[in-house]
DNA sequence: TTAGTTAATTTATTGATAAAATTAATAGCC
DNA sequence: GGCTATTAATTTTATCAATAAATTAACTAA
């Protein structure tokens, strides 16, 4: 439990000028100060310490309005940068972003879908470090840290990976065998979890202090921000939308259980259900043994109306779990995103017509619903933004006053 | 956000030394400075002023480890006390309780279920906490404030009430109306928040950072603490837990769609299917045309089967409902409270027998869920605690109402 | 050129904490 | 009893980050 001293001051301080400057991308110091509340005094303060620490840029001095012209201030994009990782079952993503989460450089390694060691794993991630770094012509001491990202449970704190069901691992600290390894800062996140945050700090979920996204890909995930915070729960499981029940005669999970959102939902579901209509002739794969999801989408853009109607019944499942959410949080967003967005207005046009059937307009009308177009390297992007975080260092963590 | 200044930092670790202090009962400085990372000095000074406010005691001094004795410290169940009102379609009940939360006098005033105006409301609410202080011997200024709670939706910061399902109210300022007429401190908040507040102070969740309330009444309700802090949602309407859907095609809801959870589990739903189940002859209520839900419980205690069933099956959409809030929110506890807990084993034998099935006990097991005796007052003695929150939160006399 | 205006910095003051020193009150031992 | 060691609480001092007020800087416009 921290105490409330001058440390904290200056933290939250620092916060919240580097906050607004990076909402308003320009802004003179007096802005500043009419937007946070602080004096003068100590917005000149900070910002020369930013200044000072590479973070903050003087821009060229704006327009007079009959007195001395403010200088604008910006974010230094080239004030730090940072290595994000993406760990799936297919691939090993890298990227290298600046302090505003551009990606300067990516690489992609491979990986045959087999059950490696933990040990294995991060000898790669290391290599797959190096390897994008030394393309890009990155020096270890130019990278503040090393993020790492991977769609399983991570503990808070400790970063221990509880469960990761690609791999089947239990327990594992992948955390310190890779900074063992590299011997330079390592994060470890759930890779919804960076996911989010990289849309709080860049994108759609800059400025909104209540917040979802939902993540389509084999399984459906979610990160929560809640009161500006990344919302973890009580051992950092929190946030499994996917298996969630919706309908308890429903299908059978890979999970063991019936009716959750991700046995409908989930690419994986759909494609077994696609695998089921080609056997069944309702439509021809390019290679039955390895139906790809955008394969299936593109059969079902082109007419195959057995598909298409696949996509639509999850569309309306996922209009319930949505709604589900809408009622239970009260969001001011909701972000849908992850590889399955591809599937547009296949899924998304059911999805839009049942959410309004099952939300009160009257309650919770206000809700709006964003559709991310997917990208190659989002998720390596988020494991990034973790490392930035803690440059950025939100401390409001720390302000929790309960015990 | 604020922001951070000398008087942020004080109240803070005043706040946190209060909280210590109420979490330990009787504890001495020192133990205090352990147990917040203070120093000496500051813990000296906040409690100097505490006891200057009243809040806090000297208490008799502990024992001796070869040294100085510790003098132990209390709060002073008697520093503040507060008006706690709680307003339900048959009923207000009204408490006065003390710093601890406890009830020192209460008032029951019935109304008759229609649908009142509010300014009859205000007059009645203002009428029964005038009469409740009359007779508990209380004075105007020894109350600190009064709170309001009630079963609908509550902006956030302006208290305007944004829908009162009971009369059907909407857009009404019950707040201003009360607080004109009576001319002191006042607090409106749905009562499903108050309880989570009550506990959180003064009960399960004392010491838990995230916990959820579920209420049990005609309607289903829902309280969240999240990383130490009440969450309300983007506009006041988070936590509509009753009306999540875990049955698409489940029956009818008084809120028009099918499969809400408090279609099955709240006690209207389940007063009506044993309405239905009087007329089939399976059991005899005591008065046809007005069955009460202890009754029916009674009465599924002493085997009427059938009854017994549409408890059991309550129970396991309740489970299911239980399990998903588990999924999303992994709390550290879940509290079920209300009116409807009285049904007991009929209904938390299949939902303890549910819950299991729907979660992974490997990463969601650890969530403890307490069932709450009812009380007749709980509802006013957590409207209460509203406004001993203000005290707890800043200085006695700075007490600062909603606007 | 100068008055007026707005921006940014400098200086003085305040008030919160921590660190260090001091005082207070006991137990244990001779 | 009187001394020492020990623990608790307070007082004193130092530090630091904020605000407030005054000053300096850099412009516009008359």
């Amino acid at each position: 439990m921290a105490v409330a001293d001058k440390k904290l001051m200056r933290a939250i301080n620092r916060f919240k000028i580097l906050h607004t400057i990076r909402a308003h991308k320009l802004i003179s110091r007096v802005d500043i100060t009419k937007s946070t509340g602080l004096s003068q005094a100590t917005v000149t303060g900070i910002t020369a310490s930013l200044i000072d620490e590479g973070l903050l840029l003087e821009k060229k001095p704006g327009e007079s309005d009959g007195g001395r012209p403010p200088i604008l201030l910006a974010l230094n994009p080239d004030g730090a940068y940072a290595v994000g990782v993406y760990l799936s079952i297919s691939q090993i993503n890298v990227v290298i972003i600046n302090l505003e989460a551009t990606i300067l450089a990516s690489y992609e390694m491979p990986l045959r879908k087999q059950n490696y060691a933990p040990e294995t794993i991060a000898d790669k991630i290391v290599q797959a470090v190096q390897e994008c770094m030394w393309q890009a012509n990155f020096s270890r001491n130019e990278i503040s840290g090393i993020g790492i990202g991977l769609p399983g449970l991570v503990a808070p704190h400790t970063g221990l990976i509880r469960f990761l069901p690609n791999y089947q691992w239990e327990k594992v600290n992948l955390h310190d065998m890779v900074q063992k390894k590299i011997d330079h800062p390592t994060y470890i996140e759930n890779s919804a979890n960076s996911l989010t945050l990289a849309e709080q700090w860049f994108g759609e979920g800059r400025g909104v202090d209540n917040f979802i996204v939902v993540t389509l890909e084999y399984g459906v995930g979610m990160g929560i921000i809640i009161n500006g915070q990344l919302y973890r729960g009580h051992k950092g499981t929190a946030g499994e939308f996917g298996h969630t029940t919706v309908d308890p005669d429903g299908p059978l999970c890979r999970c063991g259980k019936k009716g959750c959102i991700e046995a409908i939902v989930g690419n994986n579901a759909i494609l077994r259900k696609a695998e089921a209509a080609a056997q069944k002739d309702e439509w021809k794969p390019n290679n039955p043994d390895d139906i790809t999801i955008e394969e299936v989408i593109l059969a079902a853009r082109q007419g195959a109306p057995y598909l298409r109607n696949i996509f639509a019944q999850a569309g309306r499942i996922l209009g319930i779990g949505l709604s589900n959410l809408i009622r239970i949080f009260n969001p001011a967003k909701i972000i849908i995103s992850g590889r399955g967005v591809k599937a547009g207005d296949l899924l998304f046009d059911s999805m839009y017509k049942t959410i309004p059937q099952h939300i009160s307009s009257r309650t919770n009308g206000d809700t709006e619903i964003v559709i991310k177009s997917w990208n190659q390297n989002a998720y390596a992007r988020g494991s990034g933004t973790v490392v930035l975080q803690e440059i950025y260092k939100s401390p409001a963590n720390q302000v929790v006053p309960i015990i």
